[in-house]
DNA sequence: TCGATCCTGTAG
DNA sequence: CTACAGGATCGA
């Protein structure tokens, strides 16, 4: 589910119902998803607390409260939050849950239970997303931001990409795409590429998240959930052995950083 | 830079 | 049964 555009869907989808609502209690059904804090420290923390504001860092979901607070969410591979109309018909599927005060529900949901979901203090709050970089779509992303942060990294280019300290919120698939539109192979170490291949990857970073994120936020808006593949159009991810829509050849698979990478040998070089 | 770890679900 | 999953962190 979530890569930048998912998670801004989410947090749409949240501001849109959940502002200036009161958290009755707050409930932690497994301890793994709030450590290392400990279960009473978030349960007590987050009661009576007043949702002022639903922000956005990377893929870090930041829900401001009264009193200097914040629920500080991280949904990691397969979470979710999502308000619901009676909290007392929260699934099992349910890993945090929240009482509103008009009844409704804010509940986090994570198969997997790899997802995070913490209490902070706003104080805390430049210290821990010290290593979270750049929006892809803000301003501060621009072309000589990139190449600088570019050449001095030895990294293969979608390593690069996936770790979030350059720029913030790609993830697997949306880093394969970006590469292969902009024929760029994922190995290559950032610093070899020329000033005007970084530039063109710059440029495709940007395409694809905001295609992404306008799909993602449309079809969230509508449906209320949709997997990728039926709103955001993939030419290399998980397409192993079909052909290149752009040149025929057959994409392959690699292992990067113990990760699938997706790419295609014929036009990206 | 690799592998293990956190977990569960699903596809082959 | 094994392999793998849209993420991130830790230690060797």
């Amino acid at each position: 589910m979530p890569e930048l555009p998912e998670v801004e869907a989410v947090c749409r989808r949240l501001r849109a119902s959940v502002l200036g609502a009161r958290i009755v209690q707050l409930r932690v059904v497994r301890p793994g998803i709030v450590r290392p804090q400990t279960v009473t420290a978030v349960e007590n923390g987050a009661a009576d607390a007043v949702i002022e504001a639903v922000e956005r860092r990377g893929k870090h979901i930041l829900i401001r409260l009264s009193g200097e607070r914040l629920l500080h969410v991280h949904l990691r591979m397969t979470g979710n939050l999502v308000a619901i109309p009676d909290v007392r018909f929260r699934g099992p599927g349910a890993r945090v849950w929240m009482e509103l005060s008009d009844g409704r529900g804010l509940v986090y949901e994570d198969p997997r239970a790899l997802g995070k979901v913490h209490l902070r203090r706003v104080a805390e709050l430049d210290g821990l997303l010290k290593d979270v970089g750049v929006e892809p779509l803000s301003d501060t992303f621009d072309a000589t931001y990139f190449r600088n942060a570019a050449r001095r990294s030895q990294k293969p280019a979608k390593i690069f990409l996936m770790d979030q300290k350059c720029v913030a919120g790609l993830g697997n698939i949306y880093a394969a795409e970006a590469l292969w539109r902009a024929k760029i192979h994922p190995s290559r170490p950032m610093a070899k590429l020329k000033g005007i291949r970084v530039d063109g990857l710059h440029q495709t970073i940007r395409e694809v998240m905001t295609e992404a994120m306008e799909s993602a936020s449309a079809a969230y808006a509508e449906a209320g959930g949709f997997s990728t593949e039926e709103w955001f159009v993939c030419n290399v991810y998980d397409r192993e052995g079909l052909d290149c829509p752009r040149c025929g050849r057959k994409i392959k698979r690699i292992p990067q950083g113990g990760r699938s990478t997706y790419y295609c040998p014929g036009c990206q070089r």
